[in-house]
DNA sequence: TATTGTTATACTCTATAACTATA
DNA sequence: TATAGTTATAGAGTATAACAATA
């Protein structure tokens, strides 16, 4: 797991009683720089509370966008995650023999496929889902009032960033 | 460019007349959904930058902490960045060959090295802070008066979250 | 014995290009 | 010709474990 050195770092610059006093310099104030140490944190975090249900964190968002979008093609799903179709050949291998996802061909066009969750998808989709919401609890209790304002922001560079 | 790929899908949601409406279902509200497409077309954004003026984007961390903290063993640096001292290895052989840094044997421990920029290093750090400067304009732009409130929230979470 | 850095190796995630089978 | 999905392959970035040199 790539994330524990992440964490043990964190906890250097936090817990540790003293050592090597690292100087980030003009790092620690660029937005560039904390929003990714932020999200890398986040992502550690729910790393582990995935696992502990036995996923992997990058199957949730694959799993939602296959629940929220019934039938949907590969290309599409590609293309909704930002992804090239052939990252996610390995990915749907996985979860269809996994009989976590179904796929059947397409009925008017036989080169495609549509994707479903089975009933087994679900419930683990069910189990992430649950994980999300603590995941999120944490995040609500640390960035208590903000969080509105918070979320707003994100979206904002989301959309307009170049 | 692995990043490519992204813009297009931000684009896809943002640009797009119509094609195919995607649901992102609940992952829309969670914010560490959110946190993860912001730091993703952001990092995007500076790796354009960089490599505009021949760098890879993260070598800039590896350059600024070794700037302020000049004479830094290569293990003090791999704990400052969070990763394993063997993934630097490679990093620090290219930043030599290059002329970047300069490596000495430690006077009381040979064992360890010593790192320090050169005066190449020096400037192309300064390019890169050029680039982080512009970044960070286009940033406060979308960002606007949030900018201190939005930058307390990400280091709260970097600090908090476990 | 413990620590610093390197090497060997492997894993994850991603991409591009060439391919197959359809259309 | 064009599109959907797969395969082959590669590259970036990371890790662990074993090692040599030094402490």
């Amino acid at each position: 797991m790539p994330r524990r050195k992440a964490a043990k770092a964190r906890r250097a610059r936090t817990d540790e009683p003293a050592g090597a006093p690292i100087n980030f310099g003009p790092l620690a104030n660029w937005v560039g720089f904390n929003l990714r140490m932020a999200q890398e944190a986040t992502f550690e975090a729910f790393s582990h509370l995935s696992h502990e249900v036995g996923e992997k964190p990058g199957r949730f968002a694959t799993l939602t966008l296959i629940a929220e979008n019934p039938g949907i093609s590969q290309t599409a799903l590609s293309q909704a995650s930002g992804r090239d179709k052939s990252s996610l050949t390995p990915v749907l291998v996985d979860l269809v023999r996994r009989g976590l996802v179904r796929r059947e061909r397409m009925p008017g066009d036989r080169r495609s496929y549509r994707l479903n969750l089975t009933a087994e998808g679900e419930r683990t989709l069910a189990k992430l889902n649950a994980c999300a919401r603590r995941h999120e609890k944490n995040l609500d209790r640390i960035i208590g009032s903000e969080r509105t304002r918070f979320l707003a922001v994100l979206r904002k560079i989301f959309a307009e960033i170049r």
